[in-house]
DNA sequence: TTGTCTGCCGAAAACGTTTTCGTGTTGAAA
DNA sequence: TTTCAACACGAAAACGTTTTCGGCAGACAA
């Protein structure tokens, strides 16, 4: 087993200075042909790479990206990573992982561990319990720290700093403006408890698509689901009791929940009551019948959360007090859940 | 902005010396109490934390585990993340997370970034072209200078590493040989190239399951798909040419595309085929029908990679060159798309 | 001979810790 | 009064880099 060698080491060897080796192997012009020639083969030789540890020290930098999510175990959350860590990749950096699993109490771990040294920059998404007990202060302190932050997806008006997001409410009125528009009347609206803040924007979309096309709201229409693993008896009262037309849920568990329960109830789908979900996952895509849904393109999130937080770490003037929300576009995934959508 | 605040820092407010200051915090009777207080309190009020990137240099330890897996994207992977990452996280250690696209150079790249320094350790699962190409310098290199490695399900024999494993031939032929007990005859098999270890393995199950049982192998029932996005029609021509009752797929996705497919040949599932797949996804859950499959416990195999890698590091003895194999026990998920197995 | 310039190299500081060892002061025992 | 232990603290090294600065030798001009 031979360890790592160090510019120490290869400096013993050569019987030269550490100084030496160091400018020989960055090819100074301080340095004599002969010497950095002879310092670079011995390096060469030996397989010399520098200690990213002792770099990170000496340049208080890590080139490293903390992600803070909620859990990995999920397609979308899965797809921004990937995007980011394309990018991170491709600019020299590395992606460190940690996941809230929902609970403020990590979130909080995770952060403080993180801002110790250990990375540049975090992207993140806020876990289910931090937004409802809003509380951010763990996010103001690190920035107040001078480190720069991208949330995206589950963000928040509290804190202020770069943010990704997809216009959730918008996205939510067109998809529910296509079904009204496609003849539908009585639309059922599958939806988290509020303090989710995308079930919530959905939500808003949801009902200022039924006003604005004079459709009252009726809240026997409305199912808010707190667990998920629980959400199948809700789903069926809504199906049996109203005789809907259709139904908008704001995530894609929610509308395959929906559809297997129609199934049961022998009703045809999208003939009997037509289905659109939001995120463009793995289940709308092989459902049976596959499901029309809201595309959120993760990957572009990713993508853009990994641009914005280095261009802030790259920046020159640091202060730059102007914070940017991007918007992702998002569009219909017209499938077999729907009749054709015009 | 508040800087972080460091002992030096603290020293000179406190008009104390370095040492003073770091040996009241780590509670050191060589300190007087007065002082002990006195800088205890200093610390607690500007929120002084340790930098671990200076803890890292000093220690030679970073507390961080290298993964790389061939994709993100990709739920088994992110299962596996998920398990590694909790155990990781209950004893104090992060995990950093790269990407291969399944390629070879990118796997070389990654762990050459990880290996100067970054991580104490490795868990990885190989990427397709690793696998074909047979060429594992860069494993061996690491290891070679000290660090651990844990391999998890693309595993290879080429290189002497602690492994973490399902049984695929077995578990394979387990399924197979129980469709066989069902009456099942004429039994197809979908699977990936060779190169492939494990789609390699389970082929071999499924073949031994048939010669153990007296039915002749016929290759026209075996495809070998090398690129997934143009599986379709080759599964077309093996369901429509052979009058097969059954089919085993090596993945999910082989299995949910034979049964859209079937269905699209006006064949039921699984009163005309029935089909058991591989890995117990999201797309077995909720495809229609639901998929029976050979359930691998991702969180386990993460779980335990992560523990293996742990202890490697926390052991005393450093050299000890008994590597071990963990199998993770695998069992059948009963569904919808094979009559009730017996 | 003296002065100056240039080419080449080494010493040392710095990043933020921890830890070993040394040292000065105090009080009590001899 | 002298001696010695106990106590409280500081100096410095170490981890592996990069970079600034200073210095030495030789060449050349005055």
């Amino acid at each position: 087993m031979k360890r790592k060698v160090t510019l120490k080491q290869i400096a013993k060897e050569l019987d030269v200075s550490i100084s030496t080796v160091s400018k020989s192997l960055r090819d100074s012009s301080e340095i004599s042909e002969d010497t950095r020639l002879k310092v670079q083969a011995f390096a060469k030789l030996y397989n010399y790479k520098p200690n990213l540890i002792a770099l990170s020290l000496k340049n208080k930098k890590t080139k490293t990206i903390g992600i803070i999510i909620p859990e990995i175990v999920h397609h979308f959350f899965a797809t921004v990573i990937s995007g980011i860590e394309h990018v991170a990749n491709e600019r020299g950096y590395n992606v460190i992982v940690c996941l809230s699993d929902e609970s403020f109490d990590k979130e909080v771990i995770n952060m403080e561990m993180l801002a110790n040294g250990s990375i540049d920059g975090f992207i993140m998404s806020l876990s289910k319990e931090t937004q409802q007990r809003k509380d951010f202060h763990h996010i103001s302190e690190v920035i107040n720290q001078g480190m720069p932050v991208v949330m995206f997806d589950r963000v928040t008006n509290d804190v202020l700093c770069d943010k990704v997001i997809i216009d959730d409410s918008l996205a939510a009125y067109q998809a529910v403006e296509s079904l009204i528009n496609n003849g539908m009347k009585k639309i059922g609206l599958i939806t988290t408890v509020d303090y989710v803040s995308v079930g919530k924007l959905r939500t808003e979309g949801y009902i200022k698509a039924l006003l604005s096309n004079g459709i009252p709201i009726n809240n026997d229409l409305i199912v808010k689901i707190e667990d998920i693993d629980n959400c199948s008896t809700q789903i069926e009262e809504l199906l049996t009791n109203n005789d809907l037309d259709s139904i908008f849920a704001v995530n894609e568990l929610f509308a395959v929940t929906a559809i297997k329960t129609a199934k049961r109830l022998q009703m045809n789908v999208p003939e009997d009551v037509a289905i659109i979900g939001f995120t463009d996952g793995i289940i709308s895509n092989y459902s049976s019948p596959s499901i029309t849904t809201v595309s959120q393109n993760g990957i572009k999130m990713g993508n853009k959360a990994a641009q914005m937080i280095i261009e802030r770490l790259e920046s020159e003037d640091e202060e730059n007090e102007q914070y940017i929300t991007e918007v992702i576009e998002t569009h219909l995934v017209q499938r077999e859940s729907t009749p054709i959508l015009k």
